[in-house]
DNA sequence: GAGGCGATTGGCT
DNA sequence: GCCAATCGCCTCG
């Protein structure tokens, strides 16, 4: 897939249903401090989702997700790794899960330490590894820098399959892929 | 306050 | 395929 940046993402592209979102984030361009590429695939977590952090409410983690849409919630997974949301309405987000790494590849190396390009964003944790996103992401609008978020060129072709990972919700299918991609953290079934 | 589990990953069997 | 790493949150007492 090319790189061809086109014009930004605003806040209202983001002020939608959460499966709109996750499907129409896929083929967009997501950049930190200019290191990045496209977006490959998403997984949807809506408000009353059971499978939401949010599903009990607003704690101290997740105030992110219930502030205004359009902006990052970073989280630490299993005490060890980041992971990167996008919020969309109150309570409601889209994981990013995995992009195609195109800028800033020896950076993103030397960030995780070897590793094979098609693996260096290719899950919620390395792909945060890769950019270097942690806490201090948390909360950050997406239209402003370290963040650069463009539409891509053309149009993409899209499936969609159950998420990964989780207990509840499992038969739910808002985990959103390019198809065909080398790139995905699991291949869809 | 203790115990268990999770939107994960890497290493070992 | 199994398991450890390790932090925030939930449940129960």
């Amino acid at each position: 897939m090319s790189i061809k940046p086109g014009p930004p993402l605003q806040t209202d592209f983001f002020a939608r249903d959460v499966t709109v979102v996750g499907r129409a984030l896929i083929g967009t361009i997501l950049l930190v401090e200019g290191i990045g590429g496209v977006i490959v695939e998403t997984e949807a977590y809506d408000a009353g989702d059971p499978a939401s952090h949010c599903f009990r409410g607003p704690t101290q983690r997740n105030a992110s997700m219930f502030g205004p849409p359009g902006h990052a919630y970073v989280y630490r997974s299993h005490g060890i790794h980041w992971c990167l949301d996008f919020v969309c309405w109150p309570g409601s987000g889209v994981l990013i899960r995995a992009i195609e790494p195109i800028i800033g590849l020896d950076l993103m190396t030397k960030r995780r330490g070897a590793s094979e390009v098609r693996r260096l964003c290719a899950g919620p944790g390395r792909l945060c590894q890769s950019l270097g996103i942690d806490s201090r992401l948390d909360g950050k609008p997406l239209h402003q820098t370290p963040f650069d978020l463009r539409f891509g060129s053309g149009s993409v072709s899209v499936s969609a399959g159950p998420r990964i990972g989780i207990t509840r919700g499992v038969e739910t299918p808002w985990r959103f892929c390019l198809v065909g991609s080398r790139f995905l953290s699991r291949p869809r079934i």
